[in-house]
DNA sequence: CCAGTAACTTGCATAATGCAAGTTACTGGT
DNA sequence: ACCAGTAACTTGCATTATGCAAGTTACTGG
């Protein structure tokens, strides 16, 4: 079935899910940060189908998430490695490892990060890399950006994320039509 | 077709996927997070068809990402708001915004996240709470933590995502099974 | 030269999804 | 009291993706 429209849509986390948005794919990726890079490696690990992993590397080779590369002539072999794109995401499962291991995790984390220094469990969390200050802090807030449509800069206008006060930045509301 | 295992992997993604995985569901949490609460809302706001609006939002009640309340009697009317877990995840939605921005917005962002006081772009980076170093540096690796079983810890042993250094909190790995 | 294996690809039954239409239970106007 | 309008779903059916088993191609090692 056609996944719905997706593409189309302005808003990044869709966007982003147009990629990385089937079952497997952040998996893949996963596991390719842990450093696999050949087909039976994944298929090992996830326990996937065969095609399915086939497919999949395929969409994620097109999306730009990871290149196919020849290892070997005779036979010819394939591996795939991360893009800068890909190596990118990891930010992504980093936030969704931290969340996981919060929240089910009853019997402890079974997967940590360290500081490899310290030998200490990290703890990740967002600033903004300029003001170094903690997202979670109120003082955040979603806004429309330059290139929003008015039906989305009409939907983030009525947003609750931060304060939903009006700022200098957050022009682009023309009329709301959401 | 039953989607495979997932909830018994001991990974913390895998687990997160199996109740934010579906297609629309980290819309939806998107949205809830944006301060929708009701059915109507979220419909208009996805383009979703309503049977599949209400399959993940029970699933979403079910993973306890929203919490589902009566607030009308007569007649039964209900809205869907974020528990604790379901806003947690917003570091999830910060971390995907992000990436999203950088790689899909060729005509420009149209979702910013500003810090309200300066008016400018965040721009979200993860450090570590104690060391307040970012998670970017070579310094930090993934590691079996205390939950993980052998197979668990013989992946994570040939990780390629720091240095692949044993480590003192790294423990846990007896034999290799994968 | 033949068995064994790595790395895929193909085919088919089955299960999930999207859309359109139907249902239930009000509210508001006359 | 009656009828249109609307919110919030649910049902049914055609379409599409998935998982599994089996097949294919191209080596390597003895």
């Amino acid at each position: 079935m056609r996944h719905k429209n997706l593409g189309k849509m302005q808003c990044p986390i869709a966007r982003s899910l147009e990629r990385v948005g089937e079952w497997w794919s952040i998996l893949i990726i996963r596991d390719a940060l842990h450093g696999l890079t050949r087909f039976d490696q994944f298929q090992e690990s996830l326990g996937i189908a065969p095609n399915m992993l086939t497919r999949r590397l395929a969409a994620l080779v097109k999306a730009g998430m990871l290149e196919r590369r020849r290892y070997s002539d005779r036979p010819p072999r394939y591996e795939y490695v991360l893009t800068e794109r890909g190596r990118d995401f990891r930010s992504v499962i980093i936030a969704m490892t931290a969340w996981g291991n919060r929240h089910f995790a009853p019997e402890g984390a079974s997967v940590l990060l360290l500081n490899a220094r310290t030998g200490k469990p990290a703890d990740p969390v967002f600033v903004d890399r300029n003001s170094k200050r903690p997202l979670a802090d109120t003082e955040f807030l979603v806004a429309p950006g330059p290139a929003a449509s008015d039906r989305t800069a009409a939907k983030l206008a009525a947003s609750d994320w931060g304060a939903s006060r009006r700022l200098p930045a957050a022009r682009g509301i023309r009329k709301s039509t959401a």
